[in-house]
DNA sequence: TTTGACTTGTCAATTTTTGACAAAAATATT
DNA sequence: AATATTTTTGTCAAAAATTGACAAGTCAAA
């Protein structure tokens, strides 16, 4: 899916028939606070994100997934990276784990 | 340059045949958090971009270039984010671009 | 072994993010 | 329309993360 990872929340808590308050309770959250972060206002704390998995029945991976896009899309779209900058971008993620390597290697 | 930024801040500071400590100093910073920034440990700060590019003469846009794609670059190695999912995060920032757009029409 | 360059550890200060509450606004129910 | 429920917004202190600064360390060359 390509919506923000708040929208994606929303997207279940009413799909489930949840309001605000009920999952907000769930993921022992304040309800104010939830509603920030479907509307992108603030972001969803990682460590949320196995409650979330249960309460939805969704696996870890997929909800995981759903959020580190949501993550690097958002910088992508702060920094205003360019699909050319982003190739670079890839290739230094790839730089960085070859040097991970190196370093283990010791 | 496939580096990552403080690699490059190191590669720019020894061309120039500039010690740790001249070079914080011109950056108004000190030698020991510059060691830690070349060697990957902290940050370079955003805000220190502009100085940087002075110092060396180069265009702050080519240096704000090397600076976000080390930062993406980045987030992509600890996120481990593969290709494919690269690819749902690119598409993720163009629908932000189109909210941004929506959200200015109002 | 002294000097200069760099690295590492630590900690307080600053900045950013978060949680919580109150109150307003919007929506639904009667 | 009046009331109840849900959602949104604003604010602020607490918590967390980042930064700046200093001290002490290593390392290499002279």
């Amino acid at each position: 899916m390509k919506t923000t990872f708040g929208e994606y929340i929303r997207y279940l808590r009413t799909k489930n028939e949840l309001t605000l308050t009920q999952l907000a309770a769930k993921l022992d959250l304040d309800s104010a606070n939830l509603s920030k972060i479907e509307n992108g206002i603030r972001d969803f704390d990682e460590k949320r994100l196995p409650k979330l998995s249960r309460i939805f029945g969704i696996k870890l991976k997929k909800v995981r997934e759903e959020y580190i896009t949501d993550q690097i899309g958002k910088k992508i779209y702060e920094t205003n990276c360019s699909k050319q900058l982003l190739r670079i971008a890839e290739e230094k993620a790839e730089y960085r784990k070859l040097l991970n390597r190196k370093e283990k290697a010791l």
